[in-house]
DNA sequence: ACAGTAAGTTAGCGTAGGCTAACTATACCC
DNA sequence: GGGTATAGTTAGCCTACGCTAACTTACTGT
């Protein structure tokens, strides 16, 4: 199973609020990404089906390793390209909304590239 | 209308065939994006009920004004997202394929602060 | 004139990924 | 025990945007 940009975010967004919180749910998911409970209940199941999370019987959700790994490379890469703009000068705002987008298209190959300038 | 990520390759396109060979057709586009003639059609239509571009009746496109502008401005993103990509040690292939990507989700206030730190 | 080629359109399929409406299943409170 | 709130699911709609199959049109060459 290929992950699109939405699995992305979905993934993202478990990482971001299972740092924060601790335990996650769906409806967590829902008003963190302001999307509607179905979206997030088929998103769910899709992740699920891909073995990217488990989810127990209250609800709980976990990401598997493959989960996490792949979460944690979008959310590293978020990092690097919203730091970056800021270093240029760009709001915070606007490069985290920016690097919100940018994350999922970007080549590994440039943001290796962004890496090395940043540091 | 709203134009979406795809109908702002549509107008890229029509912008670098007409710089390239002056008269742009359908099949034109078919060809350099590698999409069928049906997807085609239907994006030119799209574009036209828009009023990016006209159609005479030999099915030659010219971009409108509106389209012009649009086309125009992908471009520019396009160009300062590759060359900034490549002045980070970015191979061109991976600089234009992620130029093409990112053109169509970066803020203006970011492709300003690119601009500004490429001079 | 008739066949072949080229350009474009129409009809309809498929996937991704939003949405609402309406349902189920708990849980909690008086 | 019955109402209310919370969480999640099911069914089905919609748009964007790829696709193929099959059609129309028109030019071209023998």
């Amino acid at each position: 199973m290929l992950l699109h940009e939405s699995g992305q975010m979905y993934l993202e967004t478990i990482l971001v609020l299972q740092n924060k919180n601790g335990a996650v749910r769906s409806i967590d998911i829902v008003e963190y990404m302001q999307y509607s409970k179905p979206s997030v209940s088929r998103a769910v199941g899709i992740l699920k089906k891909g073995e990217y999370i488990t989810v127990d019987e209250n609800g709980y959700i976990t990401l598997t390793e493959k989960g996490k790994s792949e979460a944690e490379k979008i959310y590293e890469r978020h990092d690097v390209i919203a730091k970056f703009l800021m270093s240029l000068g760009v709001s915070e705002k606007t490069a985290i909304d920016d690097a919100c987008k940018i994350e999922h298209v970007i080549s590994d190959e440039s943001i290796s590239a962004i890496k090395k300038k940043l540091k």
